[in-house]
DNA sequence: GTCCAGAAGC
DNA sequence: GCTTCTGGAC
């Protein structure tokens, strides 16, 4: 695999991120590190459309993780409920509020969180603070696995350490356009006539513009 | 009823 | 690192 492609596809990535970034609430600028990490707990197996719906009003009764603390699980429950998973998570969020003052701010730190796995750590300190971390969900495995064919690994370590070394200084621009791209362009059933890496995509070159 | 996606458990 | 769990989506 060149490194010219990688080097193409992250050029193109980010300019592609320019125009079509979608815009949520989690996004604006200045979020502070809970009110991220608020989004991206919710966000997994959940619509982002559906997490909008219940960001502000979460926000507007727990505003910071020391007013979360002082909540009943009930309440919390009363709040996501639309969300869905809300016993685990109102469950999970009173144990994170109850045990700690601040969010670490180390990858390693965060997972230790209860349902605080690799993505949402990573995604969590990248798009709060720039981080410079791999986001990885399945969304972005798809991606890879479609552009990079043969040379995007298999196991999560593996794949991780692929994916850092494609993430530039603008880590959350580039995650975020990652993200994005996956959901809108190669999604799957991908819309490979709009894409902007059909000359070099492995899928789309060796596969499916035979087909 | 089956599939999915991320986390947790082993 | 593989399997199980959760519970929403289809």
């Amino acid at each position: 695999m060149s490194s010219e492609m990688e080097h193409r596809f992250r050029t193109n990535l980010l300019e592609w991120g320019k125009e079509n970034r979608r815009e949520y609430p989690w996004r604006e600028p200045d979020r502070t590190l809970y009110e991220v990490f608020i989004a991206e707990f919710f966000l997994t197996q959940t619509p982002a459309d559906n997490v909008a719906g219940v960001y502000p009003r979460f926000l507007e009764r727990f505003p910071t993780l020391e007013e979360l603390a002082e909540a009943s699980e009930h309440e919390l429950v009363e709040v996501i409920e639309p969300l869905g998973f809300q016993n685990m998570r109102a469950e999970a969020l009173k144990q994170i509020a109850s045990t700690y003052d601040h969010l670490p701010t180390e990858p390693e730190s965060l997972m230790e969180l209860p349902r605080v796995g690799r993505y949402v750590a990573n995604a969590t300190l990248c798009f709060a603070r720039g981080d410079r971390l791999p986001v990885l969900d399945r969304n972005v495995e798809r991606v890879y696995s479609r552009v990079f064919r043969d040379a995007w690994p298999e196991t999560e370590a593996d794949q991780l350490a692929f994916t850092q070394r494609l993430v530039p200084d603008d880590a959350r621009a580039y995650n975020l356009a990652l993200l994005d791209f996956g959901a809108l362009v190669c999604q799957t059933e991908p819309l490979c006539e709009q894409c902007f890496a059909n000359e070099y995509c492995v899928y789309f070159q060796k596969s499916r513009r035979s087909a």
